[in-house]
DNA sequence: TATGGACCCTGTAGCCACTACAGGGTCAAC
DNA sequence: GTTGACCCTGTAGTGGCTACAGGGTCCATA
């Protein structure tokens, strides 16, 4: 047999064959060969691009920078610049999302924190979230039928 | 006028228009009455949940644990522990995002500081991403038209 | 030779929480 | 009466898959 199926290389990267056949629609994975039944048949390049995507997309690469990764990964004489730009710039985002989160948690854990196991009316995480009434009981106005589907 | 329009209420609760038809488009906010022009015309407990909804997605909470909590907070005299259940379940995947950011940050830096700009046919980076090549050369297979839109 | 089951194919719709139009209507000020 | 800011509905798009439905292919076994 004159190459490798989907199922193969979603074994061996890690990957499901849904999302290598979605790799390739979104033109991220070429369109490999074919077989006389029409299933797909990669070969090694196939294999090593796609351990590649998926490589970059276990580092949280977004799609976009990984096709830049990619079509930076086959210059081989150019300057890697452009390669550090792109990695500088997604730790920057990770680093940028783990201190919103840290922030996030702080507040939760300080909110959780005053909790009394009381009442949901002296609950401390409701009266954190309802805005404070003025004048004492302003009522939350409820759905009275779900609008869904 | 017999209410606040959508736009006066977005801007006090910093929530878009479409946000708010969205919200009760899905059952979140109940349906406001409309005027002669059909324009929507909140009230004062139309803005108290919509500060509600907004307070809680600050905090992260995905919108079906949004749902509970304000069904909870209907019931004032019931017990908090749902909803304190609810939110130390939420802060626990804050958590675990943290960690699992944390650790794709070590991984990154760990690769972004071997980088040490030179030709892409030896930067580290592009090198921690390509599967090891055995022959030396494993040209990355790209695709030759893109299949996009 | 029949058949069962594991795999493969295409195409479409769904997930989350919005966001962005297109194509129109309303309202108040000038 | 005309401008411009707002409002309406409905639909489609975002990212990155995932989950079908409804079929076809391939190979081993009975």
């Amino acid at each position: 047999m004159p190459g490798r199926t989907i199922g193969d290389i979603a074994k061996r990267t890690g990957t499901r064959a849904e999302t290598i056949r979605y790799y390739e629609r979104i033109g991220l994975l070429p369109a490999p060969a074919r077989t006389g039944g029409n299933y797909r048949a990669y070969d090694e390049g196939h294999l090593g691009r796609l351990s590649f995507i998926r490589r970059a997309r276990d580092l949280g690469f977004p799609l976009d920078a990984v096709r830049e990764l990619l079509s930076l990964a086959d210059r081989r004489d150019r300057s890697c610049a452009a390669v550090d730009a792109i990695a500088r710039q997604h730790l920057a985002e990770v680093e940028r999302k783990i201190a919103d989160l840290g922030v996030l948690r702080d507040e939760l854990a300080g909110i959780i924190g005053q909790c009394r196991q009381g009442t949901i009316a002296d609950c401390r995480i409701i009266e954190a979230l309802a805005p404070h009434p003025p004048g004492g009981t302003t009522r939350l106005n409820r759905p009275d039928r779900c609008a869904e589907r």
